[in-house]
DNA sequence: ATAGACCTTGATGTGTACTTCAAGGCAAGA
DNA sequence: TCTTGCCTTGAAGTACACATCAAGGTCTAT
């Protein structure tokens, strides 16, 4: 397949899987004669693995980093390992902000909910749910961020 | 305090923090009488805010937007509940990608340990490992990614 | 054989989110 | 008073991750 019918399967444009080829993203791709990029499923998968790390806030130096890791033939065992547990730390970290924020968001988002049915309930239950902001409310944290 | 300080406290550059005042993305700095700017508790948490949402990929541009819609008076209840959910999605989203990415990261480490051991110790359990690798192979996704 | 639709590379441009620089002001200590 | 250390603003510079452009090649159809 030529990189545009990639393009489409992917949802990457041509000029970017032109780029991760270039930074070693995704392995060198075949070409047909006449030097076009002839584009296999092995890279369609690879292609996508990348987006979704990109997707997920990884940079392009450490998933350059990564996959040459799983691309390397010797082991060098010890520093591929160092390697690995280092960047897992690096993932693991971005995966705790991640569910920090989250929690964070999904509290505004409860605390939020009973303001909006008190108007939507023309405030019938108005006094209730009065009483609950006021318990829900942290005790340092008077603001709203 | 001063914005040193603040910078300090937070982990966030004196010249980020400036930035993020010019983008409303924090709410005007009071000043001293000779215009340095007295930063309070309250800034400091907006600014924790902001290094939060941001850490968990959200734009500067779309932070700003929700944090308008909480520094309006009016209630933009609906937009509000609109924006935590719509970004809420993004971010679980980008979790899991993330914690897929580990997972597969994890289990390359244990995979590789086995291999380690078996050099270490001379191959004496070479068969057996042999044996669980051959085990561990997904089945429809021979490749790496 | 000429247009149209693909492709190539290398160079340059762009948006985001800051960082750094330049030029200067204020306050305290030697 | 002069150095040190903080601050200010506006402008310009930087890194990343592409996007776009320029100049040209190939293939197919009319």
């Amino acid at each position: 397949m030529n990189i545009k019918e990639a393009s489409e399967k992917t949802g990457v444009s041509a000029a970017a899987i032109r780029y991760y080829e270039k930074e070693s993203l995704i392995p060198a791709i075949d070409r047909t004669p006449v030097g076009n990029r002839d584009i296999d499923d092995r890279i369609i998968r690879r292609i996508r693995f990348v987006t979704q790390m990109r997707a997920a806030g990884m940079s392009i130096e450490n998933l350059r980093r990564y996959i040459e890791l799983f691309d390397a033939q010797e082991d060098n065992t010890k520093e591929q390992k160092a390697l690995l547990k280092e960047q897992l730390a690096v993932m693991e970290e971005k995966r705790d902000d991640l569910q920090a924020a989250i929690d964070h968001l999904n509290y505004k988002l409860n605390h939020f909910y009973d303001h909006m049915e008190a108007t939507e309930a023309e405030l019938r239950q108005l006094e209730k749910q009065h009483a609950e902001k006021i318990a829900k409310q942290t005790p340092e944290d008077d603001d709203e961020f």
